[in-house]
DNA sequence: TAACTGTATTAATAATAATAGTACACTTAG
DNA sequence: CTAAGTGTACTATTATTATTAATACAGTTA
């Protein structure tokens, strides 16, 4: 289920945070669905469980995840209107990166189709 | 010119490029414009010397920059269609976002209107 | 020549990531 | 109730990375 980098110098915690992330956006995962324990995936990916905790405790910060004690860890379903900060977080990446693309000079366009793709696709599987 | 955050989790050499970018995408910087020297950005800063090496060396891995020995540190102008995996890169990115984006409740309308503005101040100062 | 530039190297320290081991509280199936 | 599973917390240790420090060298320019 998950491909990491051990020799990467971006942390494991870290890579773990944005696989999950990108399960939960592209609903791999489903709300509400259970993750696998702490300990199992630990075994599965041969590292420390603390290491999954930790990334589970950031992604339950970030809101995409909540944790029960003794029942496990599951997606946390958006609220919408209740993320707002996180939303403009997201948004304010955003600009960053749609500035550096157009100074790059990927045209406007290009940048409106891609939106218009993936638009299309939310939920929809794939 | 630059504002770091000597406490904060994110190395100082990353933010410095953030920095740098964030300063050449917007053309306040402008291309072939000379940078402060390593050591008079290290002094004004009360940094190590080393740290601004390290953060321009990146800068000019990343295609940003460009220097000369003896000479100085300046703005690389982009030369279009050279840049490719970085284009790549970038895109690669965004999608990442978007999809973040989309999947926390932002309409698709609203992307686009953030692209159109993006788009119309591009080089038109701010 | 003198005073700048970038760049490289080595060493030492500080900060962070990751592992290891243990413990506790909660939930659930038996 | 018990046993085995869950998340969570804590301390300690090691490994890795970031940062500083001090030089040194090569090129540029007034």
């Amino acid at each position: 289920m998950f491909e990491l980098d051990l020799r990467s110098r971006k942390p494991i915690y870290e890579q773990l945070i944005d696989k999950m992330k990108e399960l939960i956006i592209n609903e791999v995962l489903k709300p509400d669905e259970q993750l696998p324990s702490v300990r199992q995936l630990a075994q599965q990916l041969t590292i420390n469980p603390n290491t999954i905790q930790k990334a589970y405790r950031e992604l339950e910060l970030q809101g995409f995840i909540y944790s029960q004690k003794g029942k496990g860890s599951f997606v946390n379903p958006i609220s919408p209107g209740k993320d707002n900060e996180k939303i403009e977080q997201v948004k304010q990446e955003l600009e960053k990166l749609l500035l550096e693309a157009l100074y790059l000079g990927v045209q406007a366009d290009e940048l409106h189709a891609l939106i218009k793709d993936l638009d299309a696709s939310k939920g929809g599987g794939k």
